[in-house]
DNA sequence: ACATTACATCAATTAAACTGATGTATTATA
DNA sequence: TATAATACATCAGTTTAATTGATGTAATGT
């Protein structure tokens, strides 16, 4: 199937008629007619009814207008992206929402150092789903949590898990704790419902949160305390320091690369880069 | 850009070499290199870089590689769809999880009735998110639920939400109460919760399901009571009768048509499907 | 009945793609 | 260091495909 044709194709979707759709594509009427007539032997079945002197779209050409758009919306997005990435290197970045603020501004800083004409695309998702892009090849580079004794990526960070509450909200041991935490997909969800059941203590899940944000809202108005990473903590927020609260794992923070054959970063770089960030991160927070 | 000459392109890709690459798509090596250099003046990009007299991507390359990869791949299955389906009615249906055994399989007997030949690609995901692809063009027709006061889709069947649990689970008024629920883009997941923190009742959430098998299995295991909609209960389980748990909202679950001109289902045709479910759904269920 | 609209078809033309031979630069070999 | 081999580029000729403009056919409107 040709691109051309399946624009054509559209371009009767959309007008109903050869005639007009010729207009469209600047051609002939018949040219349209016969490019369809290709397009229909191409797919073995016909695309168009009959309708009194009319066309209409077959079953199967209904179907076809489904995949054109897609198609043609797919290349000309390539198109476009490749006609104005002169000389550019583009890296396509994600990102946990829960790291973007403390993570990402640095990691972004370092790439631009590295790399010259940098065209930074940033997607911010779970883990879960950044792993998935990455292993689709939508992704070439993400930001990710392992456990600390895996060695999977480039280090850049250790932060264990705590319990952060707001200066207004008053805590006392033997209350009902509204809790707000991540979804499931996220280490500390588990930690802290399991925890939690085992010590017997009354809690309400206020809100499963699918971002940083919505679980710093609920804490900041003093809805709930939340569980989350010490990097991601709000300067406002307040680590609870009760020992009798679950304990919430550590978590590694790394870069974790995709491995294609031809990927715009290579490991060295990656490797370089995460080097870079652990002395800067050092600098900053000295180790205790 | 030309379908056929990405094909070349992924082929060098994956060859590393022209000459291979010509092999692969079965033309000479100068035809190779004439539809590259085309490709290359379409973009206004070089695609490769000379590394003594191999070539490998440029940059420009390593972005069109992933793109044409994607091309390639949606051509390839709109292709293989189009030329299996001779004069078949494909239709994309969307179901929530949780409707799939009570609702699913009457529409799906209904829809082969009305449509011979009939080419059925049936989706699970939220209702959120089926409502998204639909817009989207993705799938034609949908199952969904919308409130009792809302007029939009046709109307299939009436739920009311009730508090489900095992026969084998020993519920009483003043336990800490267990709870499992739906995630939160669920009508059941708020007024659950919200209704809970009102009634000064102490809860535990189990689990925060996204699909109805999830949160039946741990009701079905005793490790929780359940907020469903009544259609959804499982014959093992047992409806809660306890008016000091808080009410659950009823919903009207309705077929909902996607809106593109062309549709291999019509308004019309949805509409007489609905009416036949709710005919069929009457003589089983005789209104109170 | 006659004009009009809409698509199909045909032959001629135009444009594009492919081949096979040859050229140029690089790398391996002896 | 000559020589062979490898890899891509280029060119001219051929083959293939697409487009046009004119004409044909069928349905619809006046």
């Amino acid at each position: 199937m040709d691109i051309d044709a399946l624009r054509t194709f559209l371009a009767f979707v959309d007008t109903g008629s050869f005639t007009r759709a010729a207009q469209q594509v600047c051609r002939t009427q018949s040219a349209v007619s016969m490019q369809m007539k290709k397009l229909e032997s191409d797919v073995a079945n016909p695309l168009f009814v009959k309708q009194g002197r009319q066309l209409v779209l077959s079953n199967a050409g209904i179907q076809l207008a489904s995949y054109a758009k897609q198609l043609i919306a797919l290349h000309d997005e390539a198109y476009k992206q490749l006609k104005t990435s002169a000389g550019q290197v583009r890296i396509r970045l994600g990102c946990p929402d829960d790291y973007a603020l403390s993570i990402l501004p640095k990691i972004t800083e370092l790439l631009h150092q590295l790399i010259e004409q940098l065209d930074l695309q940033i997607t911010c998702a779970s883990t879960t789903e950044l792993k998935n892009q990455l292993d689709q090849g939508l992704l070439d580079l993400i930001i990710a949590t392992r456990s600390p004794s895996s060695e999977e990526g480039y280090f850049l960070h250790a932060s264990s898990g705590v319990w952060v509450k707001s200066k207004e909200f008053s805590y006392h041991r033997d209350m009902t704790l509204p809790i707000a935490i991540f979804m499931r997909d996220c280490k500390f969800h588990q930690a802290a419902i399991e925890g939690l059941l085992k010590t017997e203590r009354q809690f309400k899940v206020i809100g499963c949160c699918s971002s940083l944000s919505a679980l710093d809202a609920l804490v900041k108005n003093h809805l709930a305390i939340g569980a989350i990473a010490e990097i991601s903590k709000a300067e406002s927020l307040i680590i609870i320091d009760d020992p009798s609260l679950p304990a919430l794992p550590a978590v590694d923070i790394v870069l974790l690369l995709a491995n294609h054959t031809h990927n715009p970063i290579s490991q060295t770089m990656v490797k370089q880069l995460a080097e870079q960030f652990v002395n800067q991160d050092k600098l900053v927070k000295p180790p205790a």
